[in-house]
DNA sequence: GTTGACCTTAGAGTTGTCTCTAAGCTTATA
DNA sequence: TATAAGCTTAGAGACAACTCTAAGGTCAAC
């Protein structure tokens, strides 16, 4: 049995963060000791490094609670529920990287175009990209 | 000029939104109705768009305020505090973005290992993955 | 002169994920 | 036995960028 410290060295989260995880029904320490510790049985570390595997992964807290009560009763969910969850995510990933790619293409566009000499701003032309509500007419490179 | 609603309706953000940008100084009224009703001038019109574009871009409140006040004294500023702004943009960017492509790829990886049937999770391929600490081996398509 | 849309303010609530504090026990070490 | 490190709790604070509420004043139209 380990101790919340102990366990937070293993898995590499901090003590609070497995406190707030408890508060969100994610980790639990089967256990505590005389004095009201909390002591941490070894599915209890299981379930805890699944917990940090599905945090590095990406996935939220929600998605993660969701994730652990099918694994705590595997036969009466069925594995397209576990699927689903990482398609939404996948999707959701999607989704942000597109966003991305579209400020990157501008914030590109944006340095391709100004010099960004110490010479005073009075003619940056990224000022006036953005003074003219943005890049009206696609750039030369598209 | 302007009442906050028709400056709303212009430029497609809401009258909060609008006094909420006031109060972290990237909009103002230069002038109030005697009855202390905002009152928006072409130059707080500009001005305004100028902070929709550069949020459409994808710049946080922060970075515009910081542009503004370059936008307000052109001639004090260097050309390369803008390009600076930018590039940390898009250098932040550039992270969330690697970011978010290895979360694509894991999860790409895990649906492409489970089949998502509606069978039961008990033999789920994702839930065995979360529960031996990830992707210890990369997939066979790298 | 009344209705209804619009305006004002200060301030609270939202979402997600922590992060920290205070005040007070417990345990291990010297 | 003294000290430091570690544990407990409830609850506050941080961050970004809104979003909304309450309570009330103003204005245009009919």
């Amino acid at each position: 049995m380990l101790k919340i410290s102990e366990l937070a060295g293993l898995i590499g989260l901090s003590a609070h963060t497995i406190r707030f995880y408890e508060k969100h029904g994610l980790i639990e320490a089967s256990e505590r000791s005389e004095s009201g510790y909390r002591l941490y049985s070894a599915a209890d570390i299981n379930r805890a490094e699944f917990v940090k595997t599905a945090r590095n992964i990406g996935f939220s807290l929600g998605d993660i609670a969701q994730l652990l009560s099918i694994r705590l009763d595997r036969s009466s969910h069925s594995c397209r529920e576990v699927t689903d969850i990482t398609r939404n995510k996948l999707h959701e990933v999607n989704r942000k990287m597109a966003e991305l790619k579209a400020m990157q293409k501008v914030l590109g566009r944006l340095l391709d175009n100004c010099d960004g000499g110490m010479e005073n701003a009075t003619h940056c032309s990224i000022l006036e990209v953005l003074d003219n509500g943005g890049l009206a007419t696609p750039g030369r490179v598209n």
